[in-house]
DNA sequence: AGCACGCCGACT
DNA sequence: GTCGGCGTGCTC
């Protein structure tokens, strides 16, 4: 290779620092430098980690200038070229760093920091070479004080060992200067090195070294003292393999001890071997076959194997629905892919993926999937990481994130639930995993798999369109459920009637006759509500006083259990007054409902009934999610009540009704999308009911009965409702019928950020003018694009910060990030202000 | 992000 | 006269 200078981002998230540095190439790193190397590297006064972009035979730069790579830190890259092209995709696209769009892609393991070490400066070293020679003749050595030499001392004690300095520091408390003192005379040295944030996990692992001649010496050799080293030999020569420790202790109930005697004497070998922390070690899967293919499977099927046998890329919008067999389509198809010699990947939103989903797959595809869970420690996930780049499974299996999964020929990207929006990154980078998964597939030539009950409107609408674009999916429908069990009835519940009619509880009265029935017959209900906590504000009849974040302009949520008002954007907590704080009135009153609230007001009308609440409140615990779904599948509860997570792919044989408290939560959402997620939501918690033998029913609480996107859900018309729905976008130009980009603009001094983004939206409106784009959506133009705003945020102050924003809409193939990124840059750069933030949320999802 | 360089107030 | 405040600017 003729390779010298590798192109380096570093990790150090700075808009500054958002580029390209080179290093030199040292000889001895020369074969294993590669596009991907995750790399230590020299940075001002420290050193930090980074990853090559790019390989050159030479640079621009002076190569006085430049500094070589310190370290290589794996010897696999950790990023295949394609993933390193699909950031630079990414950070153009979302407008976020370079550093950022890598980061997402590895696993936290990965990202290293610099550690100090420091050793003896040897002064053998600087006189064998010869430039160094004369000055280290005439330099005086150095004297030392008393506590000088204890540290040098110490260093010398303990020679064999990689000292940070760090430790140093710490066993010498208060000697930070003398330390400092000894590097500067060139008596320490202190050198950084990069550590990962985990290591490898090893296990200890023993082997008889002795040959099958001498065995019989051998043991005869062992006093009677030396009993139990005899055991353990005579036992590792019949088992003559290399075993675990653990498992030669466990077995002979002998301790370490002993075996270490064995490896002094030299009749058994012991080893660090790497072993792979398994998350799954202990559960056996039932292994399960490919059932035979319903008519609309095979088509289906059918149409999916033609694009992956050929190669090709090719995407498909799976519109299914619940309960029509999506998931083995998915499997077989990941099947074909495999039986081709390429890999696939499965993305389900985190909620979804329960232990019943892994147990699918697992049970399918046994040893050949990963698990990637957001609850996995840093080194489980580490390891199932590994485990696809090291190629040892073919099936990465996960949440968004798993889009990344390092596989070296992918095939296919199966993306279940896709109209979710935990697939959109709310953090830097602000990605959504579908255009991601989509851009990877291009990239592979692989086939996509998109689908749902409830597709996107997005979505639906590309496969839809007649002007079929390139990449556009092919939408592929599924209407008939595989069991043959038919939808659930569901009845719409006008509250506002039941309120006319003296019922003041938050339970109308059918659905509290249907949950007295169910307890009758020991069957199960699930209730939903979108709102946690017990109430929704906090406020005072004489006076008007509302309890607020004192941080967020945001009203706070009354939590009985704790006692206290919270906040649920910030987490600020006070405990709940009893007085008004403002007029010191008694009067003070909890209003709205939370599921905090539903599950007091079940015990009340229902004595000795059993309720588990699912919420972010009750599931914060590692595993508390399962140990609640399995107790409720167990029967020990006669409802389950919680939010959004209730809702998600949940399949109870005993469950036949399904409420819905308040249907109106979502739909009173200052979003364009709220129709729409409504519609999906009420649809996948109508799915939950009657499932099996025994027919569900489904009640759906509202104070807007007449709403589409409601009836069309109870009427299970998914078409009907996307027919009326587009309609509405179209007039308003809302995606699909355009794009849009979300700017935040926060500042703590609410006058300045006035300023700025009435600024910043100027700028915009210039630069879009002086490229020809801007102009009215009505237009029939089809590359235009509009800027509303700025306008304060729907939630005006979060964490002390004022938040104004703006939203740029356009259409057709302008490059509207660009703009967007470039705009902000220059205004960033111009001011002095570095606590002035830009946030763009490319695709936004939510308009918060 | 760090970390050093650089120019103005309260202390030996 | 010096120690040190954190504003500004750079990092291959």
């Amino acid at each position: 290779m003729n390779f010298k200078i590798a192109r380096v981002i570093v990790d150090v998230p700075s808009r500054q620092t958002d580029r390209p540095f080179d290093y030199i190439i040292p000889d001895e790193m020369r074969d294993w430098i590669e596009i991907g190397s995750r790399v230590g590297v020299p940075f001002g006064h420290r050193t930090v980690q980074g990853f090559v972009i790019d390989l050159r035979p030479d640079s621009e730069l002076n190569f006085a200038r430049m500094k070589p790579i310190q370290e290589l830190l794996d010897l696999i890259p950790p990023l295949p070229m394609d993933l390193v092209k699909l950031a630079e995709w990414m950070s153009h696209r979302y407008a976020c760093s370079m550093i950022s769009a890598l980061q997402a892609m590895i696993p936290t393991a990965l990202k290293g920091k610099a550690e100090r070490y420091i050793q003896l400066n040897e002064p053998s070293e600087s006189t064998t070479d010869p430039e160094q020679t004369e000055e280290a003749v005439y330099a005086a050595p150095p004297l030392l004080t008393g506590e000088e030499e204890r540290i040098v001392d110490y260093i010398k004690a303990n020679g064999s060992m990689l000292m940070t300095t760090a430790h140093l520091s710490a066993h010498f408390p208060g000697q930070g200067e003398t330390i400092k003192g000894l590097l500067r005379t060139g008596v320490l040295t202190e050198t950084q090195m990069i550590k990962d944030k985990v290591r490898k996990k090893t296990v200890k692992t023993v082997t008889a070294a002795v040959s099958g001649e001498q065995a019989e010496a051998v043991l005869a050799s062992f006093s009677a003292q030396a009993r139990r080293q005899k055991e353990v030999l005579q036992f590792l020569l019949e088992v003559g393999v290399t075993l675990s420790l653990q498992e030669v202790l466990s077995t002979l109930h002998v301790t370490a001890g002993t075996v270490k005697k064995l490896v002094e004497k030299g009749f058994v070998v012991m080893e660090d071997a790497e072993v792979f922390r398994d998350p799954y070690q202990d559960r056996r899967f039932k292994r399960t076959d490919p059932l035979p293919r319903t008519p609309e499977q095979e088509w289906v099927y059918g149409k999916i194997s033609e694009v992956l046998d050929n190669r090709a890329y090719g995407a498909f919008l799976l519109h299914g629905v619940t309960g029509s067999g999506k998931t083995e389509v998915y499997m077989q198809t990941i099947e074909r892919c495999i039986s081709l010699g390429r890999q696939a990947i499965v993305l389900v939103p985190e909620i979804s993926l329960t232990p019943q989903m892994v147990e699918r797959f697992k049970g399918r595809f046994g040893n050949k999937v990963a698990v990637m869970h957001s609850r996995l420690s840093t080194g489980e996930r580490y390891d199932e990481w590994r485990k696809i780049r090291e190629g040892r499974v073919q099936v990465a299996i996960g949440a968004r994130s798993a889009v990344f999964a390092p596989f070296s020929d992918l095939g296919l990207i199966v993306m279940d639930e896709e109209h979710e929006t935990s697939y959109k990154q709310e953090e830097t980078p602000k990605y959504h995993a579908r255009d991601v998964a989509i851009r990877r597939a291009k990239q592979h030539h692989a086939a996509v798999i998109l689908g749902s009950a409830t597709p996107s409107l997005e979505s639906y609408h590309a496969a839809r369109s007649l002007n079929n674009e390139q990449y556009a999916p092919m939408l592929l429908e599924m209407n008939a459920r595989a069991s043959g069990s038919k939808l659930p009835g569901i009845q719409i519940v006008d509250m506002r009637e039941e309120l006319r009619e003296g019922n003041r509880s938050m339970f109308s009265r059918d659905l509290h006759a249907g949950i007295a029935a169910r307890l009758e017959r020991g069957e199960q209900s699930v209730l939903f509500l979108n709102r946690r906590g017990f109430s929704t504000f906090v406020m005072c009849r004489t006076c008007g006083y509302v309890a607020g974040c004192p941080d967020c302009d945001i009203s706070l949520t009354y939590h009985q259990k704790s006692n206290n008002l919270r906040c649920h954007y910030c987490g600020y907590a006070v405990p709940a007054p009893s007085v008004c704080p403002e007029c010191g009135s008694e009067h003070i009153r909890y209003f709205g409902t939370g599921t905090q609230r539903v599950e007091s007001e079940l015990s009340k009308l229902f004595p000795g009934i059993r309720v588990i609440r699912m919420d972010v409140d009750t599931t914060t615990e590692k595993g508390s999610h399962e140990k609640l779904l399995k107790a409720f599948r167990d029967k020990k509860a006669d409802v389950l009540l919680g939010t959004q997570m209730v809702a998600k792919g949940l399949d109870f044989p005993d469950v036949t009704l399904v409420g819905v408290i308040a249907a109106d939560t979502s739909l009173n959402f200052p979003d364009f999308r709220s129709a729409e997620k409504t519609f999906q939501l009420l649809t996948q918690v109508a799915g939950r009911a009657g499932r099996h033998q025994l027919p569900g029913e489904v009640v759906i609480q509202t104070y807007i009965p007449d709403h589409y996107s409601i009836i069309h859900a109870s009427q299970h018309d998914y078409n009907s409702f996307v027919r009326e729905e587009l309609q509405h976008r179209k007039a308003l130009h809302y995606p699909p019928y355009s794009r849009l980009i979300l700017v935040t603009l926060s500042h703590e001094k609410l006058p300045l950020l006035l300023r700025m983004a009435e600024n910043f939206t100027a700028n915009l409106r210039g630069k879009a003018q002086q490229l020809g784009w801007f102009g009215n959506m009505d237009r029939f133009t089809r590359d235009v694009l509009d800027i509303l705003g700025p306008v304060a945020s729907p939630i005006p102050r979060i964490k002390n910060r004022y938040r104004f924003q703006c939203m740029v809409k356009y259409r057709g193939s302008l490059d509207a990030s660009e703009l967007v990124r470039s705009v902000a840059e220059t205004m960033l750069n111009d001011m002095r202000d570095s606590s002035f933030q830009i946030s763009i949320d490319v695709d936004p999802q939510m308009l918060m």
